[in-house]
Parts: structure tokens; C-alpha cells; sequence
RNA sequence: GUGAUUGUAGCUCAGCUGGUUAGAGCGCCUGACUGUGACUCAGGAGGUCGCCGGUUCGAACCCGGUCAGUCACCCCA
């Protein structure tokens, strides 16, 4: 077993029928930005390292010690995109896109971290994101978080939760985070080692911790209410303001710090129960700084990032059980002769027919072939054999309502207008 | 990177304090029924017990290592 080569760690095989809920999460993802005007972008797998550590954030867990990076036979150090920001951004730059003013854009695709995986983490991931540019106004943090909340929304999921906070900009940040960095301090040996370790690298990050140790100096610290600027403060009333017009629930979490540098202002996550500790399903916000970080015009922006394997997982929780109805028709023949009409029957009738046609080519029973068609979940079953060779017919099993009925062979025309008819 | 836990048939799992030929259910194949599917019944195929090494007369079982799954920490989608 194995001896076998396997495949690599953290990574899966998505095979059907799961293939089958894949697909079909992806349609919705393109109908629905399509209808918020989103385009899609597409970028390369692999990027220049570089992109991400000036991106993303040198001093970040993904820049430190999770990418897949490597020198190819060029002496280039590559790496397997760990998210799609910074490229999207990349692509934008390069192609010029931000000289044609506010841009939309929607990805689908793997990400790559190198990570132990657990539940809802993986060493390649699927992401569903929209980036987009060019409006300073709350509207477009609505807009985003509309966006994500719809896909949550139109599929039923109702242990979900939008969480929103504001992080602050370029004014009032780094006051807030020299007042955490006061307020910590002087208490250094008394917080547990990993806040220890976050008190000079993402200080924010203490007030989530999940330590005893730490919870009597995160409930004195300041909030960044406090010190919050007043545009930052106008900011996320006004996207208040929009989410409750529009009736999108959502909580305000303090929190909700988000471990990429590049963010501003407004983050959000769409947090669910159903994903163990990985709770959340969609982390976005607003990055003001990063276009202009990577050598771009100076360029507002707000975007957000979904997983699909979780949005995967929460549907399960909700409705794994759903049993899909019968659809399509397994044809089959008894014996070559029939075989060798019923094989371009088939044919036409995949042509015409919007439902799968299933067939097998062994020589097995009857019953052997209605078994397959179990199976494969047909509806009909369309069956040819000697008699009905003889007297011209074929057939028509339905499998549910167990009822026969003969039908000329003829045109495959009249088999689809009655297989047409039964169907409603 | 840290910790816990689990690897036996396609799937879900038994397998006693080590004992020689490793089992069950489901699924699959064949037949009872030249040709009528979720039901019966009878057969059959399918396993280097994750892998490597050690202890032992003897290892699925004990020991060490390794790989992988799962879960949590860290972090994130």
C-alpha cells in the first residue's frame, strides 16, 4: 500500500460524486459575480518570492515558514502561491489596469501552504475571492461583504456568522499598537510564551489568545475604539450603517485581527460551527497600502477570501443526508446484435437528451446491467434484446414507478419526446 | 514546528495474556431465474495486517524508527 506512491501530504483526490458538489458550488460562484459585475482573473500557480514577501508581509507565519518556495533551473526562487492577493495586485500592475479607474475581479483556484493539516486545513486549499479597487468609501467594503454573505445566504447556512471590526489605518495603528505594547510590558513574564512571541511581532494578536495566562491583561487592555482616528471611525460607521439598511447580521468582534500585513480599516470573517477550529469559512478586508507597497499607484481596495473546502464542509453539516433524485437513462443491450443498434442510439440520444445516458458493453444478464443502473442512479432503464429486435421496439423501464412500456425503434427523435413526456 | 491518537479486504470494523491456514458485515462477481433492479438463498474473487528494522522457537499483536490519516495548539481559507 504504501510502496504505492501516494498523494503528497495534505493534499486530496476529489473524485466523483464529491466532484459532482465542487462543480456545482463552482457555477454559483460564477453566476454570482457575475451578477455583482465581477470579471474573473486568472494568474499563474507560481510567482516570484519576492512578490509575497513584500505582499504579504515578511514577518508573517505564510512568508516565514509555509510557502512552497524553490529555485528553478533559471536560479529563479519561485513560489506556489500561498494566496491571491498579491498576484491579482501583480497582474493589475503589470497589465496597467488601475489607469482605467475602479476594477472587479473574482478568482477560483488552489492556494499552497505548507502546514499540518487538521480539519479545514490543507497543504493545497481552494479559494473563492473578489479584490476590489479604487473606492476609499465604506460602499465597497458593503459591497464585498454582500457578496460573500449571498453565497452563505443562498445556500441555507444558518449557523454562520459575520463578524466585522476595524483595524485602524496608517494614523491610527500605530497608536493603538504602542498603547497595547504599554498596557503589556510591564506584565511580559506573566503572559504565556506565544504572547510572549506576539508582543513585538502583531501585538493585536494577544487579545484573541486562547490562554489563561493572558486573559486578565486582555480584559483590562485598551480598546481600539479609544484610539480609533475619525475617519477611521466614520468609516466603519457608515458600513454599519449600510449593512444593517440591507439586513446582513453581523457582530462586532474586536477580535477579528487578521494575520495579513496589508490590511486597513475594515476586517471581516464569516465564522461557522461546523469547521472545528478552522472556524472561519471567509476572511477579507480592506488593504489601502498594498498596491502602492508593491510600487503601484496609490490605490484603495477591499477584497476577501473564501474556502472552498470549508463552504464544502458547512454544507455537509447542514444537508449531507440530501439523497439526489434519479435522473438519466442506462441503455442496454442483450447480445451483439442489439448492441450494435443500441451503441449509435445512444449516441443520438446524447446528442438530444439534457440527461445522462449510461452504457455498459459486457455481455452480462439483465440483471447485472439493472444493477448498474442502480448505480449510476438512473431514472430509465432502455433495454433491447432479441424480442424486442424482433418485433421492432425497445423497452422502457422506469425504474421508480416500476413500469414497462414498448416503444417503436425508430428515430431517436420519438425516444427522447417520450423519455420528454415521462419527465414532465 | 509542538502535542495527542489511529493505520487489518473496495468500505466499516473484529482479531483474547504473541501460537502456526487472519475473520465478519456491506460492496463486487457468478448462479438459483436463456430476459426484469433496492428482497431471498448458494458459491466465488479480493489481504506483502502502512513500511523498515529489532526481540522471540514463533509477531497483525511486544520494542524502535519511519510514512500516512485524524484532532488540537500555532496560524489561517
Amino acid at each position: 500500500m504504501s510502496s504505492h506512491i501516494t498523494a503528497p501530504r495534505g493534499t486530496q483526490d476529489i473524485l466523483p460524486p464529491i466532484s459532482a458538489r465542487w462543480l456545482a458550488l463552482e457555477r454559483r460562484i460564477h453566476d454570482l459575480a457575475r451578477r455583482f459585475g465581477y470579471g474573473e482573473i486568472r494568474t499563474p500557480i507560481f510567482e516570484s518570492t519576492e512578490l509575497f514577501v513584500r505582499g504579504v508581509g515578511e514577518t508573517t507565519d505564510i512568508v516565514e515558514k509555509e510557502m512552497y518556495t524553490f529555485l528553478d533551473k533559471g536560479e529563479r526562487s519561485i513560489t506556489l502561491r500561498p494566496e491571491f492577493t498579491a498576484p491579482v495586485m501583480r497582474a493589475a500592475l503589470e497589465h496597467k489596469l488601475f489607469a482605467q479607474g475602479p476594477q472587479r475581479w473574482y478568482y477560483v483556484g488552489p492556494i499552497f501552504r505548507y502546514e499540518r493539516p487538521q480539519k479545514g486545513r490543507y497543504r493545497q486549499a481552494h479559494q473563492f475571492g473578489v479584490e476590489c479597487t479604487g473606492f476609499v468609501g465604506p460602499e465597497a467594503d458593503f459591497e464585498v461583504i454582500s457578496l460573500a454573505w449571498e453565497l452563505v445566504r443562498s445556500h441555507g447556512i444558518d449557523d454562520a456568522v459575520l463578524n466585522i471590526n476595524t483595524i485602524g489605518d496608517d494614523e491610527c495603528r500605530p497608536r493603538y499598537r504602542e498603547s497595547l505594547l504599554a498596557h503589556f510590558r510591564p506584565h511580559l513574564d506573566a503572559l504565556s510564551p506565544d504572547s510572549q512571541r506576539r508582543l513585538e511581532r502583531n501585538p493585536l494578536r494577544i487579545l484573541d489568545s486562547k490562554d489563561d495566562r493572558d486573559r486578565p491583561f486582555v480584559e483590562t487592555a485598551p480598546t481600539f475604539e479609544s484610539i480609533l482616528c475619525d475617519g477611521c471611525r466614520a468609516h466603519f460607521g457608515a458600513l454599519r450603517a449600510y449593512l444593517d439598511a440591507a439586513n446582513i447580521p453581523y457582530v462586532v468582534n474586536p477580535k477579528i485581527v487578521r494575520g495579513l500585513d496589508y490590511y486597513t480599516r475594515t476586517v471581516f470573517e464569516i465564522i461557522s460551527g461546523a469547521l472545528g477550529a478552522q472556524s472561519t469559512v471567509c476572511g477579507g478586508g480592506r488593504y489601502d497600502g498594498l498596491v502602492s507597497s508593491l510600487g503601484g499607484p496609490a490605490t484603495p481596495a477591499v477584497g476577501f477570501a473564501l474556502g472552498i473546502e470549508r463552504f464544502l464542509m458547512m454544507l455537509d453539516a447542514l444537508h449531507g443526508d440530501a439523497v439526489a433524485p434519479r435522473a438519466g437513462v442506462q441503455a442496454i443491450a442483450l447480445g451483439a446484435q442489439a448492441r450494435g443498434v443500441l451503441v449509435p442510439l445512444a449516441t443520438e440520444l446524447r446528442r438530444i437528451l439534457a440527461q445522462p445516458v449510461f452504457m455498459d458493453y459486457e455481455d452480462r444478464k439483465l440483471l447485472a446491467h439493472l444493477k448498474a443502473a442502480d448505480r449510476n442512479n438512473a431514472r430509465y432503464a432502455l433495454i433491447l434484446g432479441s424480442d424486442e429486435l424482433a418485433a421492432g421496439e425497445v423497452v422502457l423501464r422506469d425504474l421508480e414507478a416500476r413500469t414497462d412500456r414498448r416503444i417503436p425503434l425508430g428515430r431517436a427523435g420519438d425516444l427522447a419526446a417520450a423519455l420528454g413526456e415521462e419527465q414532465g
